[in-house]
DNA sequence: CATGAATGAGTTTTCATTCAT
DNA sequence: CATGAATGAAAACTCATTCAT
């Protein structure tokens, strides 16, 4: 799907690349600041320093560049779990990208942006494509989510049946999306809070 | 502050309740299926089947259309946890709502658009006065749970500090964002599944 | 022409010419204020304390109303040369006006409006209607000013010819509305100043 | 604060000129023709053969086209008291660009339109920019007005304190005014008759 | 007589998209 | 490859006018 979205015919120069992840990177900050409605094609070329008829040389639509958006999400977030052993480990990386985010606030770059995250949730209840991409990456997140669980259980040597294994991902998953949400809605929110009582919570998951 | 953006100066009769109530419902309508952004004033006339200009004579401004739909879902929750007396039966009560939004899914009736709540959210972070009313919103939820979760320790003969109590509120209340996210991210969720995992995950906030 | 565009078939009651009065007066607040295309009917229905139905029941268009209120200037400007026998008394009284207009200020009351004058003028080169008014205006007013200089000039035992006496009837207008002009386009004006020059420039029309 | 309403940062090209240029010259007529506020972006557009579009590239507003046509004036006005000596003569070349005016009528060119120039009057009574604008202008005038009669009263040897140079200047002003405000209102005025007559007043400046 | 709800055409302005250069 | 001028459709909002009550 997106594979039709891109202009690029076959082979991408590094230059293209480069340029189409300029123009990414600029519309991300677009669309977190004003939405994917609101930010227009004009504020993504001025934001990426380019003319706006450039912009469609790498992408044919403005949904295109969404629908790039949201794939890179995926991406993005691949080595987040990387070296995570802890669902409280977890927790604490999550936190420091949201502290992260709300520390620059409009700096450009940083690779988690819940807001984003938000529009894109929402986009996806209007458009199929985003709906099955997030779909997908969302199976990707439950995978890595699973195998923490199964791993952390294991150190503890706790043996939790599929079914067991499922549930307690699924409120991981709840949690998770539940921080962020927060995090969102209450600018004045206790960081150090949240962390202390989410880490009481992750430690129920496996009690 | 809404009643500021309301037009009617002063006195309102039954007939302009009930026109205002015709374009909310319109509108809600229309920003849960395309957004705040993405719905139109002309689709919003069109869905309550009146002129783009009558609108106008109920709303000073599209933003006065979202600032009465947001001021609105205060209302509208009142009565949720009004005869709810544990976590488990406020989870059946919002898988509920969930189950009757996936359910009639654009018919015009429903308390609670989950669609409506993510994009109520997203424009929270882009206007100030939507925050406001969200925050005051959000407020008195937690209060809500707070409460819910004390009486309910109560019944447990358990004793719950301060700390202790604001700690598990938090954590219901990411649960519950959790689940409205998950929901409307998964079309194909499995509604039982959810609603056991999330009883096994209450059972967890007191014990 | 102005016959056709009232509404009153025939006999008009008291009260139908209060209500008349009233929108009128209401009107030329607006308009002297807004200009006729940026005053609204919905302007001079407020400013007069009526429903806007109620306007066109009394005038078939919003041109009535700006042709009623041409024509009033007429009838408004009648009594202003009454009791004046110089050149010099009619300066200042037109000094007078501007000064009232320009103290008041909004005030509704006021039988002079140097805005809603250019406001007139402007207009008649766009409405044949208007300029028509405006036009029998005009040669009423030289009339009078005609007159006026007729009389001032035996008074002083000076005979003029027909041509003289038409020469320092225009140069007198020219000055007339050269002075509010002047007076609209400079709001620091000396009228103490203007008043003395012009006198100067009257003494000179009949030396 | 012209310099802030046009669009164009910085540099401007050529094309960029010509295309302001073109739409200026629109909106000139246009204004002149319905007023500023009685003509419509579309109409402009038309008149120009472009783009409603188009005009924002040129100009943020419809008000910024406004000033920059106000602010036109004071230099279209520049060359007109260049090689004029007398009051005569200045007289004369006013009522040769008001019958210029009144021959073309509507035709594009032609570099003084008493219908605009009492627009522009009314306007400032409403519109603080244009009010600076014009007042700038003004005072311009008054220099050259003021420097002409010092210069004819010196050519007869004439003293003239400041104060009664002042006081013609401002009778001069009165006169000029007059004679577009006549102009504009009486479309069957006899251009001699007025020349001779502001001739005679001119000459009683001077006595 | 009077209201004010209702409309449809109009207003200014924005914006995704195209295309000549 | 890149620009930025240009467009047409659509956005939000206004307004003169009509009409049921």
């Amino acid at each position: 799907m997106s594979a039709i979205e891109e202009r690029s015919s076959g082979k991408s120069t590094a230059r293209a690349q480069a340029q189409r992840a300029r123009i990414l990177d600029a519309a991300r900050a677009c669309f977190a600041e004003r939405g994917f409605h609101g930010a227009s094609i004009a504020n993504i070329a001025q934001a990426a320093g380019i003319s706006q008829g450039l912009i469609y040389r790498y992408f044919t639509n403005k949904a295109a560049i969404v629908h790039a958006i949201v794939d890179e999400q995926r991406i993005r977030r691949g080595e987040t779990l990387a070296g995570i052993t802890s669902c409280e480990a977890l927790v604490d990386v999550v936190i420091a990208k949201l502290q992260n985010w709300r520390t620059r606030s409009g700096g450009s770059e940083g690779d988690f942006d819940p807001t984003l995250f938000l529009e894109i949730t929402a986009e996806a209840t209007r458009d199929a494509d985003v709906a099955s991409v997030l779909a997908e990456h969302e199976r990707s997140i439950w995978a890595d989510l699973s195998g923490l669980l199964a791993r952390s259980a294991e150190l503890r040597s706790l043996r939790l049946s599929t079914g067991e294994l499922q549930q307690r991902t699924l409120v991981l998953r709840c949690l998770l999306d539940g921080m962020v949400l927060n995090w969102v809605r209450d600018p004045g929110i206790d960081a150090e809070q949240l962390r202390r009582s989410l880490h009481v919570a992750c430690a129920g998951l496996l009690a």
